[in-house]
DNA sequence: TGACCAAATGCAAGTTTGTTTCGCGGAACA
DNA sequence: TGTTCCGCGAAACAAACTTGCATTTGGTCA
């Protein structure tokens, strides 16, 4: 069975969940031109094939007192598969990495970590890089400024 | 007015908002022992003072045909204030940039991009890149694998 | 210590929203 | 032309949210 495909109707919809996911389904539907209902059952099915992955609210982080961003280039020294995967367990499974990306080029994993401050994050380092022996080395980039931030996914139409 | 600390409760509530936020508020007041009133007024007033930023549906990019992740570090030529004010909004109001940060460090900005394919991605980059003239260089870094994606923050007890 | 005030709580009623049911109509197909 | 299959809207229904109010809790000051 194909994943049965989007319409214009469901990217309106998706659109609209993107931006505020509690919006009652009797304005979406004003806004596509659908009845309730019908946003209802596109919703839930969108839900259920995983074109909505999940619904969230947004933490301000400076305001549960993590307000430093900081991303940070990690480059392995082996690449053996199960390297790559003990790697990957220990990024997910790690409170602070916020986001981790395994990458192509001359790094191997891109992470974004979520501290209190900057002794936090020496902290986090010496646990995450220098107690392993496998990373090679790991480039820090702090954030000044988190000037977009989300994980909206542009959508056609 | 100093933003009103949260405590406890309000931690807990937003552990599970974070998670998802179409937990209904009577399971929440089941789960951190407290009516469901009592738990509509915090929530509330977290999205009033804005420690609650958005209530967002996360949509699953591969399913709109937009699978590439891409990272780009971007160095630019001028530092001067306006002119990273300007790529700052040039960034921001590009739909492809998914998150923009503006870093310390060996590069200016940290870019997440989201595109259907390589071409995708290299009309953007002569867009945003090679078009302007204040862009030193960049750094591309494609997403073989999206390893931990959220804007999840670590919460405190 | 004791009285007062502010803030937060629980309960219960009222309102909005979400969900299911049902019958209808159009498209695809034989 | 007749049949089947979907998806729709209207209405009925269930669940969640919201508000008003009396009460409790915690802290301050005389």
């Amino acid at each position: 069975m194909p994943p049965s495909p989007l319409d214009n109707f469901d990217l309106a919809i998706l659109a609209i969940l993107q931006r505020d996911n509690r919006t009652p389904q009797r304005l979406i539907g004003e806004a596509v031109n659908l009845s309730a209902p019908a946003v209802q059952r596109r919703i839930k099915r969108m839900e259920q094939t995983g074109v909505i992955a999940s619904n969230v609210a947004i933490v301000e982080q400076a305001a549960v007192g993590q307000p430093i961003t900081i991303f940070v280039e990690v480059e392995l020294e082996s690449e053996r598969t199960e390297l790559i995967d003990a790697a990957k367990r220990q990024f997910s499974e790690t409170p602070e990495v916020q986001q981790c990306y395994y990458v192509t080029g001359e790094a191997d994993f891109i992470l974004i970590i979520t501290v209190a401050d900057m002794g936090a994050y020496e902290a986090l380092t010496r646990k995450l890089f220098f107690d392993s022996n496998n990373v090679r080395k790991f480039r820090t980039f702090v954030a000044m400024d988190r000037v977009k931030v989300g994980l909206t996914v542009p959508l056609p139409g």
